[in-house]
DNA sequence: GTGATTAGTCAGCAT
DNA sequence: ATGCTGACTAATCAC
């Protein structure tokens, strides 16, 4: 969260021995941790065997300590990363299905046009022969003309 | 990951002081933390203050220990519960995706049956009657009809 | 040896 | 007081 940065905890445990006297810089933790190994030999000239080793594991602290922040940013991140995936998918799914829904209507319209023009077609080339058929369907036609009106007083004029 | 199976760190730390002598039946660690407060009160009696405030922090301790992995069961669940809800979200768009192509297919046939039905239908009312009249007006023909069969691969076959 | 990950610990917050 | 979570440490694993 917040409020921390960072806790010290490590400084006041790790500051304790000074007593190596004059010739220990006293390096930094940033300056440690971001020191390479060739820079960390000369900071280790002069040293007990027990300081070396003693600095080296603080080293290697404040390493594991970085590495343990990568991680929890690593983890938040790959969370926002699958909760932004699963909200694009949840778009996409929106969108199929609103183009799917429109393009059932559509199909359903489009299906009845078809249909009815074919039941025209059919009256028409079977009307002057075999009027029977067509009489159980009804079929409304409306003419959508340039300008005339002249003998269909009724718009729906049914086609026997 | 794995290998691991309780770090003992605890034990070792906290067995240290035995210098309460007879009285202290040395609960477990399990018993500990399943022990209700007023149960905890009575294995509290006739023991130092210092010693009282010990067991109730190593109690708290055990406390956090479980609170730290239920907290991590938590986090994996959360995660594996969104990875689930995403490949959900992925079949579910691979079927519309699906539908939406058959249906564009469908949609694109239809269309074509249909244009080639009207072509046919022009053609056959302009032939017999009045061409001049019949060219300027579309028909739009809705059919409130009981079934059709519509297995027409071929338009100009069923009409006849 | 370096980096990543996990369990345990503690601090701090919320209830 | 209890439960949860972030940060830290140590251990361990993988390379």
């Amino acid at each position: 969260m917040q409020g921390m940065t960072t806790h010290f905890k490590t400084s006041k445990a790790l500051r304790v021995k000074k007593e190596s006297g004059e010739n220990a810089p006293a390096v930094s933790d940033d300056e440690l941790v971001a020191m390479s190994v060739r820079e960390l030999n000369q900071h280790l000239r002069g040293l007990t065997k027990d300081d070396v080793a003693k600095l080296k594991q603080r080293r290697r602290t404040l390493k594991n300590r970085g590495y343990a922040a990568s991680c929890r940013i690593k983890r938040v991140t790959q969370k926002e990363e699958l909760e932004r995936q699963k909200i694009d998918l949840q778009h996409e799914v929106n969108k199929l299905a609103r183009e799917n829904a429109s393009m059932k209507l559509e199909l359903d319209s489009l299906r009845a046009k078809y249909e009815a023009l074919q039941c025209f077609a059919r009256s028409v080339t079977r009307g002057p022969l075999s009027p029977g058929k067509v009489a159980t369907t009804s079929v409304i036609t409306i003419v959508k003309s340039a300008h005339h009106n002249n003998s269909t007083p009724n718009p729906y004029s049914t086609v026997s």
